[in-house]
RNA sequence: AGAGAGGUGUCCGAGUGGUUGAAGGAGCACGCCUGGAAAGCGUGUAUACCCGCAAGGGUAUCGAGGGUUCGAAUCCCUUCCUCUCUGCCA
């Protein structure tokens, strides 16, 4: 795919960074494990060493130029024609070297804008490192798994049995990965929706309906470009995008944005189908709900002061546990490892349920702090007590996902007849059961 | 989708080749004035990058990209967006 560079990034504040952080960059880059990590930021100090320097024979020589210009005006206005011609003819030396320092400063600043988009997050020191998801760190575990009776069924029977989700129809429609709910499995999602929004509204947060498909630049405001558009659906006609997650328009409502201290914290919430291709991702433990390429989510985003986002975090990752607590499902929590985080982001909890008749613990929910990393391409940024501009932190999660809080409601709550469902849902559903 | 109009600073709004980062107004901030407020007066009020310990200075930016020119908000091309009319449509 083409990569556009999207001009005017202040990434020049995460070269400052880098150079007076070198270690601890380095450090948080192993962690992440990545490869080549101490000839990759050499690389970029080295570029912009370079495009420094270039920079400042172009502006000096620019500035020469502007000083001949406006001197040859005054001569035409004073009639010295002459003399204007004569210094004319000077400047055309002149300008064929900014020419050359300009060119050589558009390459440079475009390779250093290629090396660091492919730099992630710098983790938080509190995060562990690691390789994979066996490395991420048990923070805590709650609820009681369920006994079930001997019957117990996957959840891919009983929807089956009770004819509430339809894979083969969605088949037929769309694909594998594009389930039909009906009936009863397409109010247990609506009902889940409304309990969901409701519950963020009482929490503090706007909601908002933002569009699903998204352009370029929002892509590359939140990181999914140009590192994971493979993971995205692109409707290549019109150069716009699926939304992998309500995270992408929802914080780019905020790009190119400058706040007041006093705007903290943006709380916004907002329900959308999410769209991933999944690409590569098939295999073993995808059955059923546990992987789609369409599924509803309602994602929580703040947009906050970065001496309070961290707080923030703790805040959201209590909300996401209430959600779990009123529908009753045990689940555990993560601080997610190095090697298992996502690029953008500096720390990530992921909340996952235990889903009792496939005895599996299922990710619902990742709640990440990307602390000024997305702000630094969104250029979303503030004025500080001392009205110095600052970037922002970003932070967003779900609450929840809903394919497989309903995968876990549906076993977890299984008896020999039937499914009942959760207290908390009864009025948003209408029926207290399924079967 | 076709025809036309337009996109200028926080906002309104002037500006069709030469000290224009950009008139004027509003807003906002500070100061003066006032018993307090309003009015009035004065001053200030963009962002990014670069040089500099700093004070300060340089470069760029009038939707975006490119071109013409010694010089462009102003001319040309491309593109995006908005508005009006026509067409189509949930």
């Amino acid at each position: 795919m083409h990569i556009q560079i999207l001009r005017d990034f202040t990434f020049m504040l995460q070269v400052n960074f880098i150079e007076e952080n070198f270690e601890q960059v380095l450090e948080g880059l192993r962690k992440r494990n990545f490869a080549h990590a101490e000839s990759i930021l050499h690389t970029v100090l080295d570029l912009d060493k370079k495009r420094k320097s270039t920079q400042l024979e172009r502006d000096q020589l620019q500035a020469e130029s502007n000083v001949i210009s406006k001197r040859i005006g005054l001569l035409l206005r004073d009639g010295n024609k002459e003399e204007a011609e004569n210094i004319k003819a000077r400047t055309s030396e002149i300008k064929s070297s900014i020419k050359q320092f300009e060119e050589q400063y558009v390459t440079y600043e475009e390779e250093l804008k290629q090396v660091l988009y492919t730099l992630p997050n710098v983790p938080h020191s509190s995060v562990p490192a690691g390789k994979s998801a066996d490395d991420n760190e048990l923070i805590l575990e709650s609820g009681t798994i369920p006994a079930l009776h001997q019957g117990k069924k996957p959840h891919w029977e009983l929807i089956k049995d009770f004819d509430i989700i339809d894979f083969d129809l969605g088949v037929k429609i769309s694909g594998a990965g594009f389930p039909v709910y009906k009936g009863k499995g397409a109010r247990l999602q609506r009902a889940l929706v409304n309990f969901f929004l409701d519950e963020a509204q009482k929490a503090g947060y706007t909601e908002v309906q933002p569009p699903i498909l998204v352009n370029e630049d929002s892509g590359y405001g939140t990181g999914q470009l140009p590192d994971k558009e493979g993971q995205m659906y692109e409707a290549t006609a019109d150069k716009l995008y699926l939304i992998p997650t309500a995270e992408v328009p929802i914080t780019n409502m905020y790009r190119d944005v400058i706040l007041q201290e006093s705007d903290f914290p943006i709380k916004n919430v907002g329900f959308t189908p999410c769209f991933r291709r999944e690409a590569g991702s098939w295999g073993a433990h995808v059955r059923g709900l546990n992987r789609l390429h369409q599924f509803d989510k309602v994602e929580i985003v703040q947009i906050a002061h970065p001496d309070q986002s961290y707080e923030i975090l703790e805040e959201m990752n209590l909300y996401v546990q209430s959600l779990l607590n009123k529908l009753n499902l045990p689940y555990r929590v993560l601080k997610l490892c190095g090697g298992d985080m996502g690029f953008t982001s500096a720390l990530t909890y992921d909340m996952e349920v235990y889903s009792a008749a496939q005895e599996r613990w299922l990710e619902v929910s990742s709640v990440s702090n990307f602390e000024n990393f997305q702000a630094n391409r969104l250029k979303l940024r503030f004025k500080n007590e001392e009205g110095k501009m600052q970037l922002a932190h970003t932070l967003n999660g779900s609450a929840l996902a809903l394919p497989r809080i309903v995968a876990a409601i549906l076993e977890n709550n299984q008896d020999e007849n039937g499914i009942s469902m959760p207290e908390i849902l009864q009025p948003y559903l209408g029926f207290d059961r399924i079967g």
